[in-house]
Order: C-alpha cells, then sequence, then structure tokens
DNA sequence: AGTTCGGACCGTT
DNA sequence: AACGGTCCGAACT
C-alpha cells in the first residue's frame, strides 16, 4: 500500500455499534481513520492525549456515529491530509460534497475537479483515502450504478450505503 | 436481460 | 513500465 511517513502522533480508539473504530492524530488533526480489525482486537492500554488531540477525538467520534447511523455529521474535525498528493486531496475534498444517501460515479466525479478523463486515477485516489467514512469514498459507484471497489471490503461498502438508504444496483 | 472482451485514459509507484 | 475501487462500445449468450 502506501509506506508513507507515518505522522501518527497517536491512536485512539471509537467503539461504536459496528465495532471498534482507530484513529489516528498527528498535530494538524485526524490524519487516518481504521475500519475494525477483528485481529488486532487486543485492548492496549490507555495512553497519554493530548488535550487538543482529545477534543479533535470528540468531534471525531460524534461525526463517526452520526455517518454509521446515516446522518450528515455537524461538525468535522480538522483533518491532516499532507499524505496525499494535490490529485488527491483534490477528489477527497469533492468527496466532501457528496451528501448521505448521494452517489456519484467516477466518472462524474473526475468531471467535478475538471479532469474527465481521469476516471481511473480517481478510483485510485479513492482507494488511498486515510479517512473513510468520514470523507465518504463508499458514495462513489461504478457507471452503471454498481457497486464497484472499496479498499476496507465491500461488505463494509454496502452497509454504510444501506445505512443512508443509497440504491445500488445489483 | 446479462456477460465478456479490447482498447483508451490518467495518476501513482 | 506496470498496475488500478474505470468506462464504453461491440459482440456475444
Amino acid at each position: 500500500m502506501k509506506s508513507n511517513r507515518d505522522n501518527t502522533l497517536c491512536e485512539v480508539p471509537i467503539e461504536t455499534r459496528e465495532g471498534r473504530f482507530m484513529a489516528h492524530y498527528s498535530m494538524q488533526g485526524l490524519a487516518a481513520l481504521c475500519f475494525p480489525e477483528s485481529a488486532t482486537a487486543v485492548s492496549r492500554k490507555a495512553q497519554e492525549v493530548p488535550a487538543q488531540i482529545e477534543q479533535w477525538h470528540r468531534l471525531t467520534s460524534k461525526a463517526l456515529m452520526q455517518v454509521l447511523d446515516g446522518g450528515k455529521p455537524a461538525e468535522l474535525p480538522p483533518m491532516d491530509l499532507s499524505a496525499g498528493t494535490p490529485f488527491q486531496r483534490e477528489v477527497w475534498y469533492a468527496l466532501r460534497r457528496i451528501g448521505p444517501g448521494e452517489t456519484r460515479s467516477y466518472g462524474e466525479v473526475a468531471q467535478a475537479i475538471g479532469r474527465p478523463k481521469a476516471l481511473r486515477a480517481v478510483g485510485g485516489a479513492c482507494g488511498a483515502n486515510p479517512i473513510p467514512v468520514l470523507i465518504p469514498c463508499h458514495r462513489v459507484l461504478a457507471a452503471n450504478s454498481r457497486i464497484g471497489g472499496f479498499s476496507g471490503g465491500l461488505d463494509w461498502k454496502r452497509k454504510l450505503l444501506a445505512n443512508e438508504g443509497a440504491r445500488v444496483s445489483g
């Protein structure tokens, strides 16, 4: 995958009804959000969390729950997307304008950022999205309104879309 | 209706 | 130079 320089300051778990997510923070904000992994279900001891990050984490947790409930987050934490390329950041920013229950195709996203022919690269950028769910890459489907792919596993993509009442062909 | 195939296109490694 | 979370049309079943 991406072996980017890990600028993570600390990792803080989020317990949800869908399992335990893990949020990674840097000095700049939320840098990554990881789906629950059954393998790494070891409980780690509470670590010292800077007050600033604790505040961000409250926003992250709340926003995550809201999206899992099919709603729109009231407020998002600051995000550190410095690991991405300019192109990827453009795509990620465009994804944030897709509301719950809405979907776009990879081609439509490509068009939205002014590169109608870069639809394939958009798929790559979605796969490199470090903050799934909050940056809703799951709302991007294939052109025929079919499911398309998902780095976190298609089960998650289907579940997230179903929670939002989005329609997927198939 | 559904499926496979081939080429075209673009960013990343 | 090769690989993807693609797309489209054509040619099938």
